[in-house]
DNA sequence: TGATATTTTGTAAGCGCTTACATTCGGCAT
DNA sequence: ATGCCGAATGTAAGCGCTTACAAAATATCA
């Protein structure tokens, strides 16, 4: 592969010369870059991004650490990072944690080893504490889905809480009383956020909120599924099932239907999320939108501006969520 | 942040070292080992992967290159490839090609000025031509999902044609005789295997294809919706409807709905591709089964074997469709 | 026209590693 | 002691760029 070395001598110029017109920066003349130009064209030159790295410290690449590289959030947020970066030719470096504390860190090193010029962390496992302490190492960060106080300025976060809540007095506007409620991990921070929100529409409502209704899922489909057979088997009765996240939401709605029932007329459901997928689900399904899209661009905006000095950009640190009402819930007339 | 020198020094050996410790490699003494692996805990040190890569003109890192970011089908691609090769501490550069001829070049060019060792593809509009010119560049490649003449050494491919073969064979032995089909872009390799297979097997049960039946969708929900549309449209009756993939079956089943049919009473309909989301469909999805998580596999395990030299892995070039047969096909009698 | 300001170009010293080759060090046979 | 040999360690030359700083070329103006 052709180098810079090879471009300066086939062009007749300097090492120096070459690596302005390649950075477009100084001030070349007109002759002499059309030289170079056509030498560079002449030999399939591609600067190295390692040796212009090194000799920069500078890598042009952002480090993004996600849950997994698979499913329908984290390839939204992923695809929204890559597009907004790759517009100035900065590349997203991805990585997976797999909610693990150990291979979060882990992944982190590794990034950080690549030398990534700044990290987008939708991170789950790793302590506030740790993250804080990361911050003060040099790389810049922004942590996705999660407010860190401390470092609340690198955070772009949604308002989970407000999310569990609209999810509840929808439901409770639309008549029903007795819900089920399928949640995520209960260690996460959102799923405690989510569930926290539903219990206050609830207390809003006077309604109690029952512990023998609550299942821990894994946000997964199959987790929505078992938490739906589990409910059923229960002696107690629901007109509604909450679930913590739209892909528990559509194994849930199967199972409910294995078990003989249809949705919404013996049963409502509302999600969470609102993948793509949720409209193309049967029912419709009603949920709550998260808009992950925008606060992936807003997390790729903040680097941009914060790291590689990109002044065009504002940011927001927080996010709220919608109720985004469709065909899995049916009123209740009391 | 720490580097090689500052650990040499602390430790008070060489350079030589310190890098020999790092690799593993040589012949270094217990003593000094302990010494200089303390002086690297102390300092925190990370080796930069850009001056090794540097200096040793291997990355470490192998560019992937697929459509899109998100979407059950790559998500999973990349899931798979990334986590065989992280095991070897071999970095998944992921970059899109949008299914475009130029971005997906100027993709592959960006993965070879990050000077990776080796290029996974999945490339849907770059020319045959252009691959193989690619192979002879250097950098060793595999081509994955599609078969292509002069370095099939290098392809992992699935044969499609067999799998639209399948799918109708199976719509074919239940009975059904007239049905609608709605295809991907004509214009991708796979997209028209699968539908040759559909003409093969119709041919087989001497069924004509009917032109007006077929359509031209875009491989998601939303053309599938469309395209259901279309054909409900349309004068002609048929029985089943086949789609070129699963997302677009979720679409037409979406729109079929709306249409106030029911299936798979009115209308059965099969997929192809098998998401893990399929099962979770309403009816459950019949479909064809594209082994992707293996075939992700087998593109790593060919690098690791043939790039990094691990001789413990074999390689097939080709997989097989199976038919997946599950709720949204009725059986009609004649 | 000559002196000075301004552009344009070149020189060379890194960036943080690897690696071929040279050197040193012990241990052992003689 | 002497000499040899393999193992352990050190030396130094890159890898392909960037970037002060210096030098040369050109423009500007009295």
């Amino acid at each position: 592969m052709a180098t810079i070395y090879d471009v300066s001598e086939l062009a007749g110029v300097s090492l120096a010369t070459v690596s302005r017109v390649m950075n477009k920066n100084a001030n070349v003349s007109d002759k002499t870059r059309q030289k170079v130009l056509s030498a560079m064209e002449q030999l399939g030159y591609r600067p190295s991004a390692i040796a212009k790295g090194l000799a920069s410290s500078r890598s042009s690449s952002v480090g993004v650490l996600i849950s997994e590289l698979h499913g329908p959030f984290y390839g939204l947020m992923m695809s929204a990072i890559e597009t907004e970066l790759r517009e100035f030719d900065i590349h997203a470096i991805i990585a997976a944690g797999h909610s693990d504390a150990g291979k979060e860190a882990e992944s982190i090193e590794f990034l950080l080893s690549r030398r990534c010029d700044a990290l987008i962390l939708w991170v789950e496992s790793v302590s506030d504490r740790y993250l804080v302490d990361l911050a003060k190492r040099g790389t810049p960060i922004v942590v996705i889905g999660r407010k860190v106080a401390g470092i609340a300025r690198n955070c772009v976060s949604l308002n989970n809480e407000e999310g569990g809540y609209l999810a509840a007095r929808y439901l409770l506007e639309q008549g029903h009383r007795k819900m089920a409620y399928i949640a995520g991990p209960l260690w996460k921070h959102d799923v405690k956020e989510r569930l926290s929100g539903h219990k206050r529409a609830l207390a809003e409502y006077k309604v109690n909120f029952n512990e023998k209704l609550l299942y821990e899922g894994d946000y997964r489909e199959e987790g929505g599924f078992r938490g739906m057979s589990h409910l059923l088997g229960l002696r107690n009765t629901f007109s509604a099932v909450i679930c913590a996240n739209d892909e528990m939401a559509a194994g849930a709605m199967t199972s409910a239907r294995d078990a003989g029932l249809s949705i919404p007329e013996d049963l409502s459901i509302v999600g969470f999320d609102n993948l793509v997928y949720a409209r193309y689900l049967y029912p419709k399904l009603t949920t709550v939108n998260y808009p992950v899209r925008e606060m992936a661009q807003m997390a790729a905006h903040w680097v941009l501006k914060h790291v590689y000095g990109n002044r065009r950009f504002t940011t927001t640190n927080t996010f709220a969520p919608a109720l985004v009402a469709r065909d899995s819930v049916k009123k209740v007339h009391r």
